[in-house]
DNA sequence: CGGGACTTTGAAACCCTTCAATGCCAGTGG
DNA sequence: CCACTGGCATTGAAGGGTTTCAAAGTCCCG
């Protein structure tokens, strides 16, 4: 294991984020205008448990964690938000985990939510737009779940690897960049640390991924990958 | 362990179900009129995965399961709904889970789902309720995560009997009545049923809860069940 | 060049799963 | 009425997988 993926990946040189909301497709398009952008640094946090949820969020660029702390100390995260993906419209006045920036240069559209609910009250397209944006949610917690009641630790990061692979737009050829450090992977898979990097050894000894640097896998045997024809 | 819960709940007497929906306060109350209601039999498919999503549902009593099928043939349970909850309102166009009814005699209320969205187009306030039905399933997909997240499977069953306690409104005094076998349990917190029966046992055998009857648990000491002092 | 964060590997202890068997209860048919 | 069956629940023992504790290696960055 040489190379490594950067801690941090340039954002465009000019700043000019504005551009990159643009020239992307996605839900809220009819409010761009209302949109604040941001960019984060690695680790910021975004909202905050237990605080007023007076935001909604677009990932533009870059990768988010949602996290609870539990009462043992332990992290668990709740789900990893990749561009094209909102979050922060949650049901109470309150968020209820703390999201943070996991890459350097995450950038964010930032919209007020009672504004946004003020315009779907008037505009009905954009009040099924909202309706779409939480059953994506819910789809994406659906998925989590069905991760987590995997049986063993190499199942659990096998489903991770294709989950990423699928929703990380940046994936060329057959190699996915894990966005996220093993710790997260752990967080979000409910194993610890040991165990994922350990599993991720199985895989690459059983020929399934190959890496080329820490966080740069390549799949080599989709087919055991998605089927896991050993078993596990 | 002597008496167990009955396997079926005596019905409203009469079959007048629509008493039941009019008596009860829910977000869609102006759809009452467009609900058709319906009671199931114990086991009963209500939706099935991959089948076209045309209904949305609402339970007035009883409780349903939302089930997903594995390649390897376990089945795994993403979510109970009891009374009050609303389910089948999905991103798709087909359902991702199959639901069935736990409890003989489970009475729904049953919505066209093109229906509602047409309504709420010219609705705002309904398109509002929509809205919070979606983000009420995502609090719920997100506790049920944070259950799953836990190491040992005494933690998990202690989350279980306090869901069901807070989220049941049959329960009187200190006890909840659990509505599902130990093999439902089982398949919702990812465990055996095993495990499931004997971690019910350590927590008994702690003092921390006390049985009426294979399904009636009675909460005596809610401080342990809560914060876990045996930190299991 | 050294500190700090991240990653990997090893060994022991522990917990859960699996396999197996028993017990309990409700409904059924002789 | 009672034996019988099937579904559900409990308990035991063995085996295996994960956690924990410990240590060493890698890489980035100041």
């Amino acid at each position: 294991m040489k190379a490594t993926a950067p801690r941090s990946i340039p954002t465009t040189g000019q700043g000019n984020y504005r551009d990159l909301l643009r020239n992307q497709p996605h839900l809220l398009k009819r409010l761009d205008g209302e949109a604040t952008i941001m960019s984060c640094r690695r680790g910021q946090a975004i909202c905050r448990q237990n605080h007023p949820a007076k935001h909604g969020y677009f990932v533009i660029f870059g990768v988010v964690r949602r996290c609870v702390l539990r009462a043992d100390g332990r992290r668990q995260i709740v789900g990893f938000l990749v561009p094209g993906d909102f979050f922060g419209f949650v049901a109470r006045d309150e968020y209820n985990y703390t999201a943070e920036a996991v890459l350097e240069g995450t950038i964010l559209a930032i919209y007020l939510r009672r504004r946004v609910e003020e315009l779907a009250d008037s505009d009905p397209c954009l009040a099924r737009e909202l309706r779409q944006i939480a059953f994506e949610a819910i789809s994406r917690s659906q998925a989590q779940l069905l991760i987590l009641g995997r049986i063993t630790a190499v199942e659990k990061v096998r489903s991770f690897i294709l989950e990423m692979e699928t929703r990380l737009p940046q994936r060329r050829g057959h190699s996915v960049a894990l966005p996220v450090s093993r710790y997260d992977i752990a967080d979000y898979l409910a194993l610890s640390v040991e165990t994922v990097s350990r599993s991720l050894t199985v895989l690459k000894h059983r020929g399934v991924i190959k890496f080329s640097g820490t966080r740069m896998v390549e799949i080599v045997d989709r087919d055991a990958l998605e089927d896991g024809e050993h078993e596990d």
